[in-house]
DNA sequence: TTAAGGATCTCCT
DNA sequence: GGAGATCCTTAAA
């Protein structure tokens, strides 16, 4: 089973620089590794104590930099919906928007701590693909980013929160 | 608005 | 090594 979809939403962080991100000052743990991986490698960690987050690394080796993926749309005739909540399928928005938001992105995708420092561009079972679809900047939308008020007045404004103006997927528009 | 839930980080001993 | 706070969310009410 092969799940996919167009990645509408997206968020960047910058290492050292940013206070939202994991790797601020510095921070090398376990936990951030694969922040500091060569682009390309996933990042994926625990919030809330039960859902994932994926990121995958941009910078160089080094260079915390990395871009988290919160929505995706999916593909639809590559998923089947009765697979994703057996448990009451009916009632939850999950049918429609399997993928609105970076926890159920992960699960949509079924991902989890196995895929951790994952490299996507050898990877057989998470890679990306460039099917030559180009969004015009006048649809994309430049916002703050979720979640981060913890970071201060000052990072937690910078619009560095990108997605696509009036997708459905998109977790807040 | 709230609880769920568990790993991780930060101090402290 | 261990306790306590925190956390880039979600779904239900």
């Amino acid at each position: 089973m092969v799940r996919a979809g167009e990645i509408v939403e997206t968020e960047a962080y910058i290492g050292p620089e940013d206070r939202a991100s994991h790797a601020y000052g510095g921070k090398h743990t376990p936990r951030n590794a694969a922040e500091w991986m060569v682009g390309g490698h996933v990042y994926i960690y625990l919030v809330y104590g039960m859902y994932f987050q994926l990121n995958i690394s941009t910078g160089k080796e080094g260079n915390p930099e990395c871009v988290l993926i919160r929505a995706l749309e999916p593909a639809h005739d590559k998923f089947d919906k009765a697979e994703l909540l057996p448990a009451a399928p009916h009632k939850s928005s999950a049918l429609n928007q399997p993928a609105n938001g970076p926890g159920k992105l992960c699960r949509y995708l079924k991902l989890d701590k196995s895929f951790y420092g994952e490299d996507v561009t050898e990877s057989k079972r998470l890679w990306l693909e460039d099917h030559g679809v180009r969004v015009p900047h006048a649809k994309i939308v430049a916002g703050p980013r979720v979640g981060i008020d913890y970071a201060g007045v000052h990072w937690a404004a910078v619009p560095w929160r990108f997605s696509i103006k009036g997708n459905p997927a998109v977790s807040r528009q």
